[in-house]
DNA sequence: TCTCCTTCGAGATCACTGCTCACGTTCATG
DNA sequence: CATGAACGTGAGCAGTGATCTCGAAGGAGA
């Protein structure tokens, strides 16, 4: 709050961004496995336990590079989107999903750490939520975009059942507002659909059929924008 | 070879079982970071090290169950889709569908194990392909038949660029023969797209939207069909 | 300025882990 | 029957996350 900080807090502050520094570059050079408080601490030149007097707990530095991750990843598909010009809604969806594909790829390990098996006994979504949405709320902001200027065509498929459509209406109100439950819904089967794939490339489920995936990533985003009812071009 | 085994190697296989039932129960129990050898060869009554005359490494041992797992998963797929009549393709898609998923929330840490981040540095696939394929074998077959009964409609989606439709069509030979191309490329998402979502709602996130995921799950399930080109009914 | 309380880092320690090795034993086979 | 491979044991190595005590340092109020 105050903007003047003690010379202690400098230092607190410093020393936290110091320790997650090298956790990630720990993570990202040997996976989220192999991330050890002890070698952190040989790093810095520093005992063991004065991490603890940062992080109360392996698992809460984990969760805290869960949080930049995600933060990173939203930034990442933000810039790259924001770069399309805003009438073009497909080439919006193509960017969200060629930035979400390029960063996953470029962070492997990070990317595992937040769409793989989450690591801990349970981690405290509270937290996440909150920098997880970053990339969900481009998403939204793309189809209240699409639909205020009426291009997007209503989807044929299925009609909702109220459980699903209440919460896909709850997902428009935080999201999307404006757009109709049924949209909302096919957008939610992109969105899956698009992390299954990703995750798939990288952790190597995809090398019997459609190894080199840039192919099969950009048709498939296609289907998805068409499943959406995006106006093509 | 011989279907005479020396009272050695049937005491091998007794305890190879044993140690993997046991690993099993951890697993499922705690999760595999959880997994410890030591443990095992205390539940079990020996020595630490004895275990590594049956599982070279934790690792190798993980991957044991990796292959059982999918194997599990297999199993339960092909049980489920074969309760339904052959010449009504969706009902098979839907069973195939509900079946991975029904396995998947059963056997939480499993399905985490297979579709989570791979675990260990890298797993050697060779040894995981054969069992991993066995349900994508269901999805084949069940395309093939369709297929030959003339009731799977074209579907209209983007031309396939040639890379692809080349991974398509080997992807074809391989586990759905006589099925075009166009068709593999739908199923692929299809398949990506069931593995997305649940892992989505096994991991987590899925809580902010579609929680309880079931009329999520039965309304992509239908998109999908529809994507894929299945019949009606 | 001086005191007192909080914060901090160091080091020892605990209870674990995966893994290796030398050692005797047990079994199967030439 | 003898010999070599397979087996189980226990000690030991190197490493881990986490806890605790203790002395040093910082910061705020008197």
């Amino acid at each position: 709050m105050n903007a003047i900080r003690t010379a202690r807090q400098r230092a607190r502050d410093e020393l936290t961004r110091e320790i997650k520094a090298e956790a990630r570059r720990q993570v990202v050079a040997e996976g989220p496995q192999r991330l050890s408080l002890r070698s952190i601490a040989r790093d810095l030149g520093m005992a063991s336990s004065a991490i603890y007097r940062y992080f109360p707990s392996r698992d809460d530095l984990l969760t805290a590079l869960i949080i930049d991750a995600y933060d990173s990843l939203g930034a990442a598909v933000e810039d790259v989107e924001s770069h399309v010009p805003r009438e073009n809604i497909r080439a919006r969806w193509q960017a969200l999903c060629a930035g979400a594909r390029s960063w996953a790829r470029q962070h492997n390990h990070e990317y595992a750490l937040i769409y793989g098996s989450p690591v801990p006994g349970y981690r405290a979504p509270e937290d996440t939520i909150a920098p997880a949405s970053r990339v969900a709320g481009v998403l939204g902001q793309l189809l209240a975009d699409g639909w205020q200027a009426e291009v997007l065509r209503p989807v044929r498929a299925p009609s909702l059942r109220p459980e699903l459509a209440e919460q896909a209406r709850h997902v428009a109100t935080v999201i999307a507002p404006g757009v109709p439950p049924e949209v909302l819904a096919q957008a939610l089967i992109a969105w899956t659909q698009l992390f299954g794939m990703v995750s798939f490339e990288l952790f190597g489920h995809l090398v019997g059929s459609a190894d080199p995936a840039d192919e099969f990533f950009d048709h498939a985003v296609e289907c998805m924008a068409d499943v959406m009812g995006l106006p093509p071009a």
